[in-house]
DNA sequence: TCTGGGGTCCTAGGACCC
DNA sequence: TCTGGGGTCCTAGGACCC
C-alpha cells in the first residue's frame, strides 16, 4: 500500500501554530504582491472563496465575515514542511516529498499493518510535535492514494481503499476533473465524449486515451485499476528548469525597468543553480501583457538562447539576459510579468532506425507487419511505433516511454527491425 | 486599481554527428 | 535505382501539478 499524507491548508495551519488565536476563524494567505489567494481555512471554503481568487475580487466578504490576511512567509513554511517530514520519514524507508507540503509513503511488502492505527498515529504524532494537522489515504498506488487522501479529509484525517467494495465507490464518486492528471482541458474534453466520473474513464479504451492524453491519461487508467504505474521517486533530483519571474503590480512602460528587473532575475536563477551545484545550457527570456486585461491586445514574447557552453556565472548570464531582452522588446507596449528560465534541456534519448527494402509501397507494408509483431511481443504500453515517410522513404521511429518501463528499454535494443 | 511563482513530463520533427 | 545505423541536440508547444 502506498500513503499520501497530506497537511490541511499547510500556510493557514503555519500561521495558526505561530498564532493560535486564530483557531476557528476565517484565514487566508495570499501570494507575493498580495494579489490572490493561495491558502484558506476551512471557514473561507465554506463561505464559497475559491483557490487562486483575487483578494479584491472578495473585499465585500473579507469585510463582512472579518477573513484575517496574512502575506505568504516561505521562509516559515518551508522550515514547518522540513519538521512534518522528518517526522514522517521515521515511518517508513522510503517516502517521496511531493511538494511542500505533500508525501508519498511506501508501504509495499508490510503487511502486518492497521492504516486506520498507522494513520492515526502518524495525526497525532505530527500534530503534536509541529502543531499541524494531516489527513492520509492509504490505497495501492498513487493516484488511488490522492483519492484516498480526499476521502480521509471528511474520515477523521486517516482512510483507505483496501476492499473492492471501496475501490468500487472510490472511483464512482469521484469525477474525474478531480483526478490526480486531469486539469481543465481533458476533464472538458472528457465531458464531451460523457466520460464524467473515474468509474468511467476506467471504461475508456485503452488506444482511445493514448491517443488522446498522451501515455500520461493511460498511466491514470492504469492507476485507476490498481496497477502502479508511477514509482515512488525517493531520491531528491536536481532541477532541471529553474526559473525567476513576477508579475508587476502595473503595467511597465520604460525598458530601464525591465532591463533592471530581468537583470535581477539572471542572477537570481545564477545563485539557485549555483546552490544545486549545476549549469545551464540554455537561458530564456520572456515578457508578456496581462493576461486578464481583455480591453488591449496580448502580447507574449520570449527567445531562447543556447549558450555557448555551460555556465551557472552571474555576469554571463546576466549578459545573455539582457541580450535576449533587446531582441524581444518592442517599443510602445505596456508588460505585465517577466522572467528568466535556465534549463539543462537534457532531452529523453530516442532511436531512430531506418529502414529500407528494394519496393516502394510494399515498403510501409512490411513495415506495418514488423511493427504489428513488435508490438504483438513487447506490448503497446512499453514502446510507441510510428512511421515517418513521404512516399518514397519509410523510416519506423521507435520511441521508449520513460518512467518504470525504462529497464525493458534494454530488450528493445536488441531488436533488429529489419524487413 | 488590483489576478502567483514556481515546476514536471510528453509529442513531434529538423539538423547534425561519427 | 540507389539508400547506414544509431544516435544527440535543438526548437516549439501543450498538458499537468502544487
Amino acid at each position: 500500500m502506498i500513503a499520501l499524507c497530506d497537511c490541511n491548508n499547510f500556510y493557514v495551519s503555519c500561521e495558526r501554530v505561530f498564532n493560535p488565536s486564530l483557531e476557528g476563524k476565517p484565514v487566508v494567505v495570499l501570494s507575493n504582491n498580495d494579489g490572490c489567494i493561495i491558502s484558506r481555512s476551512n471557514e473561507v471554503k465554506e463561505l464559497g472563496i475559491k483557490m487562486a481568487q483575487p483578494a479584491f475580487y472578495i473585499k465585500d466578504l473579507i469585510k463582512k465575515h472579518n477573513i484575517q490576511l496574512f502575506s505568504s512567509n516561505y521562509t516559515l513554511y518551508g522550515d514547518m514542511s522540513q519538521r512534518v517530514m522528518n517526522i514522517l520519514s521515521g515511518f517508513t524507508p522510503l517516502m517521496e516529498i511531493y511538494s511542500i507540503d505533500e508525501a508519498f509513503l511506501d508501504f509495499t511488502g508490510i503487511t502486518e499493518i492497521n492504516y486506520q492505527k498507522t494513520g492515526d498515529e502518524i495525526i497525532t504524532k505530527i500534530k503534536k510535535w509541529t502543531g499541524i494537522p494531516v489527513s492520509i489515504g492509504f490505497a495501492q498506488t498513487k493516484t488511488l492514494a490522492k483519492i484516498a487522501s480526499k476521502a480521509a479529509k471528511r474520515n477523521f484525517g486517516v482512510y483507505s481503499i483496501d476492499s473492492p467494495r471501496k475501490h468500487d465507490i472510490a472511483l464512482k464518486n469521484t469525477s474525474v476533473a478531480d483526478l490526480w492528471g486531469v486539469g481543465g482541458q481533458y476533464a472538458s474534453m472528457l465531458a464531451k465524449n460523457k466520460i464524467y466520473s473515474a468509474y468511467d474513464f476506467t471504461l475508456a479504451p485503452d488506444e482511445w486515451i493514448r491517443k488522446n492524453m498522451t501515455v500520461m491519461g493511460l498511466r491514470t487508467k492504469k492507476e485507476l485499476l490498481g496497477i502502479p504505474c508511477i514509482r515512488i521517486e525517493d531520491d531528491i533530483k536536481d532541477k532541471k528548469a529553474i526559473c525567476t519571474s513576477r508579475a508587476f503590480g502595473k503595467k511597465i512602460n520604460s525598458i530601464d525597468f525591465l532591463r533592471e528587473a530581468v537583470a535581477t532575475y539572471a542572477t537570481r536563477c545564477a545563485e539557485k543553480l549555483r546552490k544545486q551545484y549545476s549549469q545551464a545550457n540554455i537561458l530564456m527570456v520572456f515578457i508578456h501583457t496581462d493576461p486578464f486585461n481583455k480591453n488591449e491586445k496580448q502580447y507574449r514574447k520570449s527567445i531562447t538562447i543556447s549558450l555557448p557552453f555551460p555556465t551557472n556565472d552571474n555576469q554571463i548570464l546576466l549578459k545573455y539576459a539582457l541580450m535576449g531582452l533587446e531582441k524581444i522588446f518592442s517599443k510602445g507596449y505596456a508588460y505585465k510579468k517577466a522572467g528568466v528560465i535556465v534549463d539543462s534541456l537534457e532531452p529523453d534519448s530516442s532511436i531512430q532506425g531506418s529502414l529500407f527494402d528494394d519496393s516502394g509501397s510494399s515498403k510501409k507494408k512490411k513495415l506495418m507487419e514488423s511493427i504489428d509483431v513488435l508490438n504483438s511481443k513487447f506490448g503497446r504500453d512499453t514502446i510507441r511505433y510510428a512511421i515517418l515517410g513521404d512516399g518514397k522513404e519509410w523510416k519506423l521511429r521507435q520511441e521508449k516511454l520513460s518512467g518504470r518501463f525504462t529497464t525493458r528499454w534494454e530488450e528493445i535494443l536488441s531488436v533488429s527491425v529489419k524487413v
